[in-house]
DNA sequence: AGCGGGATTTTCT
DNA sequence: GAAAATCCCGCTT
């Protein structure tokens, strides 16, 4: 058992308790430490996510234990990255919009060739400035080179509940959280 | 500040 | 063959 746990809870539970936890990733020899700041849920009964229709090559991460990277491309040229949740059996993941840049910052403005919240302030920037590509998808986050730190939750008064980004389907679902206030946030009401 | 198009590949119809 | 959980740049106001 680890403390990764409670991620094996449905997704739109697990989305609002990752903000503020730490993902850690190890490259080249550095340490980049990020703090997860916006996040969207994705479940199997739900017309936006790629477990609806059921299992397939790229979304079986999905269906897979909590806990695990799931990566994807899209857009011809962008990764995105999920943590998995649960229950056991169900295609479910939260995406990780946002962060926001705690340590390393110096190598990833280098890797992004951007600064400030351009660094990390939407879902395919993080992957670049954390270097997440495919060869990640259904990495454990218990371990290196990217775990994922557990930090005490945030207050629910700092906690924003909105529509998500981006998608054709399922628009009306209110599975959209980020830290009210924070500046990485990719984009407000 | 806001709109519009291009990049470019995986997936599903 | 089209759309996609996106980003960036250049053009217009």
């Amino acid at each position: 058992m680890s403390t990764l746990n409670f991620l094996n809870q449905q997704a739109s539970v697990v989305a609002s308790r990752l903000l503020g936890c730490i993902v850690e990733r190890e490259i080249d020899g550095q340490t980049i430490a990020v703090k997860i700041v916006e996040t969207e849920a994705y479940d199997q009964t739900d017309a936006a996510s790629h477990s609806y229709r059921g299992k397939s090559p790229r979304s079986s991460v999905m269906f897979g234990p909590s806990g695990h990277l799931y990566v994807y491309f899209t857009y011809g040229m962008h990764y995105c990255c999920n943590i998995v949740t649960g229950p056991g059996g169900v295609g479910s993941a939260v995406l990780i919009r946002a962060v926001e840049p705690i340590k390393g910052i110096k190598y990833m403005q280098k890797i992004r060739n951007k600064n400030d919240v351009n660094l990390s302030n939407g879902p395919a920037k993080l992957c670049q400035a954390l270097k997440i590509d495919k060869t990640l998808n259904g990495h454990y986050l218990a371990k290196p080179p990217i775990k994922l730190v557990i930090q005490p939750p945030i207050e629910s008064e700092d906690i924003i509940r909105t529509k998500r980004i981006g998608i054709s389907e399922a628009k009306e679902k209110p599975w959209r959280f980020y830290i009210k206030n924070n500046p990485y946030v990719s984009r407000i009401e």
